[in-house]
Order: structure tokens, then C-alpha cells, then sequence
RNA sequence: UCGGGGAUCGUCUAAUGGCAGGACGACGGAUUCUGGCUCCGUCUAUCUAGGUUCGAAUCCUAGUCCCCGAACCA
């Protein structure tokens, strides 16, 4: 069914779109646009992985770019064609395309070979011989720095040769590793001479037996993005310290492409796991029915549950990109896939836990058809679909729940003596119930009320509900498996043991649900609405000409009944969550202001500019402290005040000002000079220039350099009162709207008026000046 | 010798010095032959403390909290 409601995507802009808006703009490889999805074939593709193919897939389609599927299989012992299958699969269904066919690392082994032994030979990389502990120990910890290996130095001729000995299966596993040759001292771990190379004697899953050294994570990745032309590679957060050791092999392989890496937060879902690790866990301990068990949150299991990929992507729109760890609501996922069947799934009546109705004066044997549209009239996408007859019988089921011998007041069911209608039939009065020996209710007579069939209300009294029921001679059995969330608790990754933390009803079968009749003969529709139960998808498995087996997708959005609240619903387990924090926080480093004492230790002179600022200049020890952190602000500084600015004032623009226009930079690389800082500090204190134009300038005087007295002659000048006034009528004429809204009390909108006044003054007004006019304007 | 990231409604996410916005959720109402959908309304946020500025979520300073990193995994 084709779906013209554009559903809630209206899209914003996370960081990657608009840095990829910005690479586009600035022209950067050409404006191509090449990302690329790049699993490991060691399992299935989960819910975040999920987001992580819209993103990158969708990234690409948005800019014209291509995004290819690339399988990083660069360890043979954990990968396997099973899951190559399975993946590829996967990312098709969600609706993505790759081209011919998914491409793999492992195509690229001989460059990688290659380009390793030519960083050999220009002694980038060495073989060492040194065993996994021995590495680990002089590896250093995050504290210390690490230890050179002792062969470090091998000669080039010998790494050269021991290389491709190691290939040729002369080494045993463990026993040799190729090393980048970095910097054992490094702060960030991972550049302390990194492992490229090791030797494994497995068959890998594509090469077979042609190699017996396999290439490690951080020098594969780089390549393949490379080889690929990748513009943008995309990955987690937990990434982020890799990038420096990336950008390495790019630059000393001197391969003539540059990919650049980017991080994004994983997604995390409360009450699910997508840790690969666990997730074969529970598969493998048969604590679910295999990866595709619909309450696994693996792609095939949510496709098994009968989620569409349309819902998926949706839901992956609906949460965003960001960089901050986050945990989505589990009820998001939810609600993007009730969205999506609200619209697709047409409305079919079955009964889950059958309660025997029967109409006292329905003659037995007679039975009525009536008509049902598959969608109600507030879903016009489904109107094209027509309807199905439902018969009526003497004898006809309604769900248990349905009914109560002692309601209360908001339950709004049957009951004894009360009026309901039986969806898209007669309304009926309840008259009595049947009990059995032990005096369980087993049954309920009623009388069915002939006026009312087509929405006519019975005269003089009240209906309390409408209820879904079907005719017990024609209903069909089904089975119909009901799942619940598989964990009980919010965050199962906080127990020691996380399959504690699973739901002990996380599945319930029922096996005696009737289904009305029309759902055998409508040619298999994959997905109904259970009129008020909810979503449930024919079991692509199970679900057999001659035994109808029903997934339950989602419940339909329940508001509360207290009534109907289960008495025994057990609390999460949440109290047993007992892990400490994996990795607690440490100790910080060097805060900024150690840093700074700390360069002026190593060039004193600082450190006696910072004392004779304070005791010339009257700066706060604050403010000295701040100007004083290198020679050149130094500099900067001294030029200034010798231009003739005040030193409280340079101090200020120095401390405040310039960090934005710097960012990165040191002032030397910049064409800011003290003399230029001046004289600008010296107009702007004396009110030849207004705050907005002195920062206006500030900009242009770190950007181009130049002269102040003529920048000033060029750009300064200001307003007078009434060129203000003009502007201040024209920019409230054109906001007429916000007026109101400001005269209505929402004062908060002077900023904004005073905001565009100023920019339409191009900043040549004094602010006061300007909120007084304002001011005025509004009265 | 520690380094790299991050902190905005209950949740997710916008706002490049100028109206703290959207979505989920919750609550209330309208509508309804689904306790659904739809519609309307309400709710709730800038980690803390200082500073700069006419104006700060945004710039500066100090602090707090969280995540990641020492696999021959990716």
C-alpha cells in the first residue's frame, strides 16, 4: 500500500548534514559525496546498526553520493559466510541498495601487503618478535608512557624478509607481528607503534588459505575507506581515538585519496541490549529462539515480528544524530512502528481469549453477514481497500476481558444488564451469565436489539462500549504468540549477569485465539489490526494454509483503565543492578590553568611579566594570569597598551574577544598585530566606534591584517537619531506579529527587536541607543 | 604522562551572540461504531559558580558529573 502521509520527518539538520552541506559548499573531493556501511561478518545487524545504514545510506542518497557495503573481514576466525548472507540481506530489506554487489576488505589484501612492506622500507614499521604480554607490558599504561621494543630498530632487510616468512607460514601463530614504528610515548594508546600485522593460520571465509598474516582494524579500515574513494567514513564514538592512528596510515602509506573519519553517538535503547557479544549469547544458550526470534532487537527479528523497514527507518529519523551518549526510549521505536501500521494494516476482528456470548433471540442455524471496511474512514490511504463480510450467528465469541460481572464506573464494557455493540453489527444486552460446577463464569446470554444495526442508538438507553467479537461457528483457530519486551529491566547492561535481567513473560503463546473468517480468504494480507488488541503479522514461518500462527507487532496505544491494570504486575527488577560503572571517573590531568603556570615555568620571563602586569598595569591576577600563557600574547599585549590603550581594556578584549576569532590559532599565525589591537581598543573606548563594529573589526583585523584609521573610515561612522528611528519603524512594520505578541506580555522579544534593528543598522548604532528607541517604539 | 569526547524538558534532539523550538511522553478536552486515529490545549529544560556583552545555551574562567581508550577484536 502506498503511503502519501510523509509521516513525522520533517528533517533538521544533524552535524553530518550540515558538515556535508559544508564540504559540498567549499567544493572538497569535487563535491562527491561516498560513504560506506562497513559491518564485520561475525553476526547479525541489530537495531543500531540499523541506524547507523540510514545513516550512511541515507546520507549519500540525500547528496547524490553513493554509499557502498563494505565487509570488514579481516579476522577469519570470527567471520563467516552465514552472516555475510544474513547482512547483506538485512540492508536490502531496509530498503537500501548497493550497487552489483557488497564489496570486502579482503579484496584489498595485496595492497595492503603491499603498502606495509613499502612502510617497512621506509622504516615505518618493523617486525617484532616480542609476545602478546610483552607487548601489553611495554605498552606502558594511560599514565606512563611505554617502553621501546628491543626490535624496534630491526634492521629494514630483516623485517622485510621476516614478513613475508610470516605470510608464508614459516612463523607460528603469536610469534611475530608487524608494529608501526610511532611513538612508544604517546598519549593516546593507540599510537604507541600499533599492531598491523598478525599471523593466523585459519581459513578465511573469501581468500581460503592464500594468506597467513591478516591485517588489524586500524590499518585495514583506512585503506578500504581509501581504495573506495570514501569521502566520509562514519562510525561510533568509541572510535574517536582511533582517528589520529587513521589519519596516520593515510598520510605515511601516501595513498592519493584522503577519507576523513567522523563519530557519532551508538545507539543505546533501554530495556534491549545490542551488544553482539550478548546477543549470540542468548541465542546460543537457546534463551531466545535464534537471532530471529521477533523479540530480539536483530533486524531479522524485528522483520520476523512483522515491523516493516519503512518503520524502522522512520523510527531511525525520529532519533537523530548527535554525539552525546544517550539512551532512546524503547516507547519511540514503538510509536514509529504504530504510525506506520495505522496506515498500512487493515482492521480485522479476532478474539484472543474467547468468551461464549449467546444471543437468546438469534434463531439457531441462522446466520447474517454483515460488511466491514478494512479501515475506518479517518485513514483515507485505506479506503481504495474496500471492506469483507462478518457473520452473524446465534452463538458468538467476545474477549474475556471484555466482560465483567461488577464493573466500576470507567469500564466501559459489557456487564449484566448493560448495552454494548458488537462492532459493526447490533447492539446487545447483557441478561445473564452461565456459570460451571464450580461456578466460574463460562458464558454470557444476551439479547441482540434488531434497530440498532447501522449506528441507530437503542431508545433510551445508554451503550457503554464497542467490542470486537466473532461468530463462533465461523471464527477461526489461530495460535497467537504475544510478546512483551524481552528485558524487565531499563538498562540490562547495569547487572553483573544481563540475562537476569530478561522478562519471565517476555513470550506468551495462546493457542485457542479465533480469528474472523474473512482473514482465509483474503489472499494472505501480511499485517491486520486486531480491532482493539492490536498489530499482529501472519508468521512468515509458522503460519500455514491449515494453521494460522500471528505474531503480535505492537499493542495499540492503551490509555489507562484502573480497572483493567493487572493486579500482579511485577515492578522491574531494577534494584539488582549492581555493576559499577565500567570505567569510573578518573582523575583529571592538567586543568588549563596548570598548563599555563607550567609555560611560564619553562620560560620565566613569563612569569615576570605576569607580576609586572599586575603591579604596572593593575590587571587582577586573573587577568594577568590569562594574558600571560606565551610570548606572543605577551607581545600582543605589550603593543597595545604601548598604542595607547588601557590596559584593563586590552586585558579584556584579549581574554574575551579574541578566543573567538583565534580559535585554534595562536595570534602568530594569525595578522593581528598589538599595534592594530590598539588603536581599535582606543576608538572603541572613546566611542569613535559602537561594540558591534570594534568586534566587526576585530574580525577583519585577524582575518586580513590592515590599518585601523582607514578600516574605521571605511566600515565605522554611526547612526544618528533619526536614520535609527526609520529603521526601528521599518523593522516593527515588518514584524508586525511579534509586535502584538510583545504588547500581549512575551517582553522577552526585545531582544529580538533590538537584534534586528541592529543588524540592519549594520551594527553602526550604540545598543543603548538602540533598546531606547525600541523601547519607545512599543510605548 | 594521561589523553580524547560529552552535558539543553522525564526521553531524544534543534537553536553558529538576538523569540530556548520540534518530536516522543504525561495530563486535560473535542471527536469517534476501535479506551485506536485525528484535532485542540497544558506540562516540563540550557550541569554549577563567576566573568565579558545592550543582550549568553552559545564567548572567557574555575569547578562538577558522564562516556571512551592500555585485544595479536572491530
Amino acid at each position: 500500500m502506498s503511503t502519501s502521509n510523509p509521516g513525522p520527518e520533517p528533517k533538521h539538520d544533524h552535524f553530518l548534514r550540515a558538515l556535508i552541506r559544508e564540504d559540498l559548499r567549499t567544493g572538497r573531493h569535487q563535491g562527491r559525496v561516498a560513504t560506506r556501511f562497513p559491518p564485520e561478518p561475525n553476526g547479525y545487524l541489530h537495531i543500531g546498526h540499523a541506524k547507523s545504514i540510514c545513516l550512511n545510506f541515507g546520507l549519500a542518497e540525500e547528496f547524490g553520493g553513493s554509499c557502498n557495503l563494505r565487509f570488514d573481514d579481516t579476522n577469519p576466525v570470527t567471520e563467516e559466510v552465514e552472516y555475510v548472507e544474513a547482512i547483506a540481506n538485512d540492508v536490502r530489506w531496509l530498503g537500501f541498495s548497493y550497487g552489483e554487489r557488497p564489496l570486502f576488505g579482503s579484496d584489498s589484501f595485496g595492497l595492503m601487503f603491499e603498502l606495509a612492506k613499502k612502510l617497512i622500507r621506509e622504516g615505518k614499521a618493523y617486525v617484532c618478535a616480542l609476545n602478546e604480554e610483552e607487548i601489553r607490558a611495554y605498552r606502558g599504561t594511560l599514565q606512563e608512557p611505554g617502553r621501546p621494543s628491543p626490535w624496534r630498530d630491526r634492521p629494514v632487510d630483516e623485517s622485510l624478509r621476516l614478513f613475508d616468512e610470516m605470510n608464508e607460514g614459516k612463523h607460528p601463530e603469536g610469534s611475530l607481528v608487524l608494529r608501526a614504528k610511532i611513538d612508544m610515548a604517546a598519549s593516546n594508546m593507540k599510537m604507541r607503534d600499533p599492531l598491523l600485522y598478525r599471523i593466523k593460520r585459519a581459513a578465511h571465509h573469501r581468500t581460503g588459505t592464500a594468506w597467513n598474516v591478516y591485517p588489524m582494524y586500524d590499518y585495514a579500515h583506512p585503506l578500504e575507506d581509501a581504495v573506495e574513494r570514501i569521502t566520509h567514513s562514519i562510525c561510533t564514538l568509541e572510535f574517536e581515538n582511533n582517528r589520529e592512528l587513521y589519519d596516520w596510515v593515510i598520510r605515511e602509506t601516501a595513498y592519493p585519496w584522503v577519507p576523513r573519519q567522523y563519530e557519532f553517538a551508538r545507539l543505546n535503547l533501554d530495556y534491549t541490549i545490542t551488544s553482539k557479544r550478548k546477543l549470540l549469547q542468548l541465542v546460543e544458550k537457546k534463551l531466545v529462539n535464534g537471532w530471529d526470534d521477533p523479540r530480539m532487537p536483530t533486524i531479522a527479528g524485528m522483520r520476523r515480528r512483522g515491523y516493516t523497514p519503512e518503520a524502522v527507518r522512520s523510527f531511525c529519523e525520529l532519533i537523530g544524530v548527535a554525539k552525546n551518549n544517550s539512551v532512546v526510549d524503547i516507547g519511540k521505536l514503538e510509536f514509529a512502528v504504530r504510525d506506520d501500521m495505522n496506515r498500512r494494516a487493515p482492521r480485522v476482528m479476532a478474539v484472543l481469549r474467547p468468551l461464549r456470548v449467546t444471543l437468546t433471540n438469534v434463531p439457531e442455524g441462522e446466520t447474517e453477514w454483515l460488511e466491514g471496511p478494512y479501515f475506518p474512514a479517518d485513514v483515507p490511504e485505506g479506503a481504495a481497500m474496500g471492506g469483507r463480510k462478518i457473520p452473524l450467528s446465534r452463538d458468538v465469541f467476545i474477549e474475556a476481558d471484555d466482560f465483567r460481572e461488577a464493573p466500576s464506573k470507567d469500564y466501559l464494557r459489557l456487564a449484566p444488564g448493560r448495552v454494548v455493540r458488537l462492532r459493526y453489527g447490533y447492539c446487545v444486552r447483557c441478561e445473564g451469565v452461565t456459570r460451571d460446577a464450580e461456578g466460574r463464569v463460562v458464558g454470557v446470554t444476551a439479547t441482540l436489539l434488531r434497530e440498532t444495526l447501522g449506528g441507530a442508538a437503542p431508545a433510551g438507553e445508554k451503550v457503554w462500549g464497542v467490542l470486537h467479537w466473532v461468530s463462533a461457528a465461523h471464527a477461526l483457530e489461530a495460535e497467537v504468540r504475544v510478546y512483551d519486551r524481552l528485558f524487565a529491566a531499563a538498562r540490562p547492561d547495569a547487572y553483573e549477569d544481563f540475562t537476569r535481567a530478561l522478562n519471565p513473560r517476555s513470550l506468551e503463546v495462546i493457542s485457542g485465539a479465533r480469528v474472523e473468517p474473512s482473514v482465509a480468504a483474503d489472499g494472505g494480507i501480511a499485517r491486520y489490526q486486531f480491532e482493539r488488541v492490536g498489530y499482529f503479522y501472519r508468521d512468515p514461518v509458522d503460519c500455514k494454509e491449515d494453521r494460522l500462527v500471528f505474531n503480535k507487532i505492537v499493542g495499540l496505544k492503551e490509555t489507562a483503565v484502573a480497572d483493567l491494570k493487572p493486579l500482579d504486575d511485577a515492578a522491574p527488577v531494577e534494584a539488582l543492578a549492581a555493576k559499577s560503572s565500567k570505567s569510573e571517573t578518573r582523575p583529571a590531568g592538567r586543568t588549563r590553568a596548570q598548563l599555563r603556570q607550567l609555560a611560564r615555568d619553562n620560560t620565566p620571563v613569563l612569569n615576570e611579566k605576569r607580576a609586572h602586569f599586575e603591579r604596572h598595569y593593575g590587571l587582577s591576577s586573573d587577568e594577568s594570569d590569562l594574558v600571560t600563557a606565551s610570548l606572543s600574547t605577551v607581545g600582543l599585549v605589550e603593543e597595545a597598551i604601548a598604542a595607547g590603550a588601557a590596559a584593563k581594556s586590552v586585558a579584556r578584549w584579549v581574554i574575551n574577544e579574541l578566543p573567538r576569532e583565534l580559535g585554534e590559532r595562536d595570534v602568530s599565525e594569525t595578522k593581528l598585530v598589538g599595534a592594530a589591537l590598539g588603536a581599535l581598543i582606543v576608538k572603541a573606548d572613546d566611542g569613535t566606534l559602537t561594540a558591534t563594529v570594534a568586534r566587526a573589526l576585530l574580525a577583519t583585523l585577524v582575518r586580513d591584517g590592515g590599518d585601523v584609521s582607514a578600516l574605521i573610515a571605511r566600515e565605522g561612522g554611526r547612526l544618528d537619531a533619526a536614520a535609527l528611528d526609520e529603521i526601528v519603524t521599518e523593522v516593527l512594520g515588518a514584524n508586525a506579529d511579534k509586535v502584538a505578541q510583545y504588547r500581549a506580555g512575551k517582553t522577552a522579544l526585545v531582544g529580538f527587536f533590538v537584534g534586528q534593528v541592529m543588524k540592519a543598522a549594520k551594527g553602526k548604532a550604540e545598543a543603548s541607543a538602540v533598546q531606547g528607541a525600541v523601547q519607545r517604539a512599543l510605548g
